[in-house]
Parts: structure tokens; C-alpha cells; sequence
DNA sequence: TCTGGGGTCCTAGGACCC
DNA sequence: TCTGGGGTCCTAGGACCC
């Protein structure tokens, strides 16, 4: 077998595009956002500031740091013209987010060269065209090449022989591995295990003790360098959500009331334009101290309508307030829509006669109807010209809607 | 008065059916 | 009357990824 799987990673991408714009911020720590850094610049991220991290503990950190306002758009943009330039060489593209990618180039290097010569070329190429730099890292698997990508950074190239393939994995630490966070991190590191060659030598039953079945069973055969994973260049949603800090608010309906209807109104906006439906809504409470409590309901018949979810979530916070009756403040509101199924929504839920069903139809309709008026008149005149709640919660410290929709997976 | 936002997958217990 | 087991679905929580 020989390595035809590349998987490119643009490096600390928002923070790059805004030294790409702005000349004067380069070689400089910077991190993108404010109440919280949504990206920091590879000189800040020397200080230790990570995205996440609050404004003040960042500027703890780094006293020097430089705090700029996204240009939203143009990550959109230009994520979307690295991952095009990845494209003119094979249709094999599984995009996993708006600034990295996977590809298998197996089919054409009859046309363009070995797939290290492929990935040189688009890494020059976004360099060059873009003026943004690119990780590379080419291997026989995905696991591998997304290693490798990682060992790569910043604005590198690393090529896995497929001879030297334990070699390459078996010094690295276990955290470098898809699937390891902290907690696996530390129960790794509580049996003595730190590297992936220490993984490798543990058995999987003993494994699967520590971190369950089916994590450990993943484990061990990544150990082992067995990665079945083919690419996808589709991927079904299985989920759309929306969710939305609050810093600290106290739990009443006049808070969770319209925050609820403007979540459910960005999510039942976007189902509807993929004719996607869900039956499961499930709908998170943080609490003042970070304690997060979650509610769900799976309906008989999916829907996307914005009135629905809005009323459905409602229901399921009033429950969890009431079971938490000593809690009177909370920090974040999240709904959640899953169990999705193509628009079987409006046919499925006529009455087929039944007189006693009459008003719930005439109701379903003429939601069906409003909803549909709604996203006609965004679609001519812009999100803003209708709805509910986004003017209510107006100056909240929360994130802008710009960078909501870069987060968003696409909904097919 | 400061810990974002959008996702996927897994686990464990209980309800319910056969 | 007591006891059994498997399969499926639902719910709540959590780890992890970008």
C-alpha cells in the first residue's frame, strides 16, 4: 500500500488571516475576539493563550497581546479557496471543518505526480495564492496523515513511509492520537502509559477496563496502526443546535423565554432550508456554577417549526428549574434537534379525516405556513427583517451570528 | 459579572415487547 | 406465582473534536 492520503490543516487559520489583512499585526500576539479568544496567533499561543480561554486570562498571560475583531467573511472566503485548491487534484475531499480536509490522491498521480509532490504543490499554492500556511501531512491512512499534519505545524510537511510506520507513531505521545483527550489522557497516564508505543503494548482487554468497550477497542487498534477509515465526501447530519452563554442571569421567563425562541428560530430557519426535520429536542441549563443539566423529548412525528421547538424547549427548562428549585441563576441556554429526518413533516401529521384531529392540523399548518413567510422574506430581505428575539437579546456579550455560521456543519 | 459555539459518538439504566 | 432473556427505544450524562 502506499500513502495517498493527505490531510491539510491551515495554521492558527483566523488568527493567519487577520496577519494576512493587516501587515502591521505579523510576528505579533494576537488573539481574535475578546470576552474570549476565539483564535490566537502562533506568538501568542507561545504565552500559552488558547482559543476558549477568557480575554483576561489571556491578557494575563500575555500582558503584550493584541485583541482584533474577526473578519468573519473572510474566513468563510478563504477557507473555502484553500479547500478549492485541494480539489483541483481529486474529488476525494472529506472537509471536516472550514480550515481542514482530507484527500486521498491515489487516482490521479498519473496526472500531477507522487502525493508528496501533490501536497508540496498545495501547500505552495495556498501560500503563494492565498498567502496562508498550510500543514501537510501525507500516510498510508487517515490517522496517520492527520499525525502527521500535527507533527507538521507550523507550516510543514511530514511524509509517513509505509515502512516506517510504528516508528513514526510509537514515540509520540498518546494525546497526539484522535480520540485522546484529558481524561483519557490522565487514566492513560494513571497505568503508566504515555506514548503511543506504550498504548500499543497494553492489551485491549485491559484497555477496554479503563476506558470502556468502545473506546478502548479504538484505541488499540490505532495502537496498531489499523485505521479502517475510508474518506467521506458526504456526511449526513445527525444533529443541528444552537446554543448561547448568558453570563450570569436569573432563571425566569422574561430571560429564558426569548433566548429560547431566537435558538429556536435559528435552528427551525436552517432545517427548513435543507427540508430536514427532527423528532428528538433536547435542551441544555448551565447553571451559575458551571453545572450543566439536560432535558429531552422524542415526538411521535418530527417537525422544524420555529413555534414547536420554541414551545417544546420552554416546557423541558421549566421542568429542570423546578427540579432545581435552589438555583436561580443561570450562565448558558442550548437546544439541540436530532433524529433527523427528511421533511416528512406536513404530510405525515394530516388528520386522514379524523374530525377530532382538526385543530391540531389547522394548527401544524398554519405554522408550517408562518414559518414558510418568515424564510421567504429572509431570503429577500436579509435575517434581520423578521422574527423573534434576536432584538430582545440584542447587546448581549455573546458571540456574533457571523461566527455562529462558520462553526455550522453543513445539513445535507 | 467572564469558560464560545456547533457537532459526533458512547455508556448505562429503565421501559416495553416478545 | 415466580422467573428468564434478548432486542429496541428513550433519556441523561459525558468525552472528544474543530
Amino acid at each position: 500500500m502506499e500513502a495517498t492520503v493527505l490531510h491539510a490543516d491551515l495554521d492558527a487559520f483566523y488568527a493567519s488571516v487577520e496577519q494576512l489583512l493587516n501587515t502591521s499585526l505579523r510576528g505579533k500576539p494576537i488573539a481574535v475576539g475578546g470576552g474570549v479568544v476565539l483564535a490566537a496567533s502562533y506568538e501568542a499561543k507561545a504565552f500559552g493563550v488558547q482559543s476558549g480561554m477568557s480575554g483576561r486570562d489571556a491578557r494575563q498571560l500575555c500582558p503584550q497581546l493584541i485583541f482584533v475583531n474577526g473578519h468573519f467573511s473572510e474566513y468563510q472566503r478563504l477557507g473555502d479557496a484553500a479547500i478549492k485548491i485541494v480539489t483541483d487534484y481529486t474529488p476525494l475531499v472529506e472537509r471536516l471543518s472550514i480550515d481542514e480536509a482530507f484527500a486521498d490522491v491515489a487516482g490521479c498521480t498519473h496526472l500531477f505526480g507522487s502525493p508528496s509532490e501533490i501536497a508540496r504543490i498545495i501547500r505552495r499554492r495556498v501560500r503563494v495564492e492565498i498567502g496562508l500556511p498550510i500543514s501537510v501531512g501525507v500516510a498510508r491512512t487517515k490517522h496517520l496523515a492527520k499525525i502527521a499534519s500535527q507533527v507538521a505545524k507550523p507550516d510543514g510537511l511530514v511524509i509517513v513511509d509505509p515502512a516506517g510506520e510504528l516508528d513514526f507513531l510509537h514515540d509520540l505521545p498518546v494525546e497526539l492520537m484522535w480520540g485522546v483527550g484529558p481524561v483519557t489522557k490522565s487514566r492513560l497516564a494513571e497505568v503508566g502509559v504515555r506514548t503511543i508505543g506504550q498504548l500499543a503494548k497494553t492489551s485491549e482487554r485491559s484497555l477496554e477496563r479503563l476506558l470502556g468497550h468502545a473506546a478502548g477497542e479504538k484505541l488499540a487498534a490505532l495502537s496498531w496502526n489499523r485505521d479502517p477509515r475510508q474518506i467521506k465526501t458526504k456526511h449526513r447530519a445527525r444533529s443541528a443546535g444552537a446554543q448561547s452563554a448568558l453570563g450570569r442571569k436569573p432563571a425566569e421567563r422574561r430571560v429564558f423565554q426569548p433566548t429560547l425562541r431566537h435558538l429556536s428560530d435559528r435552528i427551525g430557519a436552517r432545517l427548513r432550508a435543507k427540508s430536514l426535520c427532527g423528532r428528538t429536542i433536547t435542551v441544555r441549563v448551565r447553571f451559575a456554577n458551571l453545572r450543566a443539566v439536560t432535558r429531552s423529548i422524542t415526538l411521535p412525528t418530527p417537525t422544524s417549526a420555529t413555534k414547536n421547538l420554541a414551545e417544546i424547549a420552554e416546557a423541558l427548562v421549566r421542568t429542570v428549574l423546578a427540579q432545581y428549585p435552589n438555583e436561580s441563576t443561570i450562565s448558558l441556554l442550548g437546544i439541540r434537534v436530532s433524529h433527523l429526518t427528511k421533511d416528512a413533516d406536513l404530510q405525515l401529521d394530516l388528520p386522514l379525516g379524523l374530525d377530532a384531529h382538526r385543530p391540531h392540523s389547522e394548527r401544524v399548518m398554519a405554522r408550517a405556513a408562518a414559518d414558510g413567510a418568515v424564510d421567504t422574506i429572509r431570503d429577500r430581505f436579509g435575517w434581520e427583517a423578521i422574527g423573534y428575539g434576536s432584538v430582545v437579546l440584542g447587546s448581549g456579550r455573546s458571540v456574533p451570528d457571523e461566527f455562529r455560521e462558520l462553526a455550522e456543519h453543513e445539513l445535507l
